[in-house]
DNA sequence: TTGACATACAAACATATGTTCGTGTATACT
DNA sequence: AGTATACACGAACATATGTTTGTATGTCAA
């Protein structure tokens, strides 16, 4: 008797919402999180939406269990995934935000624990140096400004937060009295910091150590055409 | 470079169960529920152990976050259990050769039998352009020769064989006259083929139909520092 | 108008659940 | 003897998170 009643926009929202979530972390959303990315004002609205769902045959919940949702039928509109090849996968690092010339990178305080809005990249294991995934932060590239380092627009770079660096390692830099953020090679020198791009074809640039805030280490580049 | 650490019976349980109450509920156990199952009789200690199991490289843990594990590796000598058919790891694709600037690429008659245990790459799925991992392959690029395309030498292209290409995909291209390789924008003009590099302080080059042989499409570029 | 119903909101509530800390107990090595 | 390390325990702690309640707003039909 469970009839294929109406979705409203919303509940489709939500359970989009849910599947991605799960696919993208491994576990499902809170009440909240669904909230919050569904612009929904209530967790009791939530709530009652979700019972919606489980009515309408879409979903199962285990009640009293924190994040206990199971999306059971295929969500109408959406391709359907497999859904249990989603669980669990490759290291999920953290997408913080954006990179550009103009503007400084804003990290949030506590990567590991940055959960709300933010999508998630799975990055292979080989590709964070080794470090820990919750130290690795990713960031996507916007503007054609780091094109002497090689990297466009589009990019995503995956740093790890540190304020120094060693000789030859690519840096993610601000440098206040420019009000630029540039990725280069660090290179200390006598009483000066020179930034090589890697592109040879390219000028480096010196600053005053004063003048250059390290603000990561650059681990890899990963890009994606189409 | 794997830290091969051996686990201890207990911790190889922590992983079969979290694995098991996964594919069972469809999101992972909490620590209290893990200490239940595997005889554990503090939260500290499965919280210890969990610890252990990231530093090995078998979990991912979100901090704070209630059931937030991701079981990103297979488990030691329970691969083949049935139940866990349902963990899928990222795809790999065969690293079949280099590209470089001077010499043809070589492609192995059949990519999918082209299975050699080392020359694999994980490329998460997001890098596959949607395409089955089974037609895909990876190169490393030798030489600076494609820096006007924004690749550098070391970096990992991951492509598509394919014999044709719709305009601005970038494409793996051999250039018989030239004895060239070469991956660039594709562009097919009144009776011509523009490759545009994907530096626009790099001219683009025209060639004849004739002296273009397509190789494939290239998905993605990984670069990895250190 | 009325009332029934579906949906939405905010705040208070209860507890499920991760984290931390002090301590204990082995084993191994100096 | 020590000292270090790995592992285990229990209890207190902090908060993440599901649940409930009271109320408000819309629509639709009698």
């Amino acid at each position: 008797m469970k009839e294929f009643k109406k979705l409203s926009r919303r509940q489709q929202n939500m359970l989009r919402f849910m599947s991605e979530y799960t696919g993208k972390r491994g576990f499902p959303p809170t009440i909240r999180e669904i909230g919050e990315r569904c612009d929904i004002a209530s967790t009791s609205v939530v709530n009652y939406n979700l019972n919606k769902l489980v009515d309408a045959g879409y979903l199962q919940r285990s009640g009293k269990v924190s994040r206990g949702l199971r999306i059971i039928a295929d969500i109408p509109g959406v391709a359907p995934l497999p859904r249990l090849a989603t669980i669990a996968n490759s290291p999920r690092v953290a997408l913080v935000g954006r990179i550009a010339a103009g503007e400084p990178i804003s990290l949030p305080e506590d990567i590991a624990h940055h959960i709300d809005e933010d999508d998630y990249v799975a990055v292979p294991q080989e590709f964070l140096g080794g470090f820990d995934e919750n130290e690795v932060f990713a960031l996507t590239v916007r503007g054609d400004s780091m094109i002497d380092s090689m990297i466009q627009d589009g990019d995503i770079v995956i740093l790890r937060q540190q304020s120094t660096a060693d000789n030859g390692e690519m840096v993610a830099a601000w440098l206040p009295e420019d009000s630029e953020t540039t990725l280069k090679h660090f290179y200390r020198e006598a009483d000066s910091i020179r930034l090589q791009p890697a592109n040879a074809a390219y000028d480096p640039i010196f600053v005053h150590p004063a003048n250059c805030q390290i603000k990561g280490k650059v681990l890899s580049v990963m890009r994606s055409y189409g």
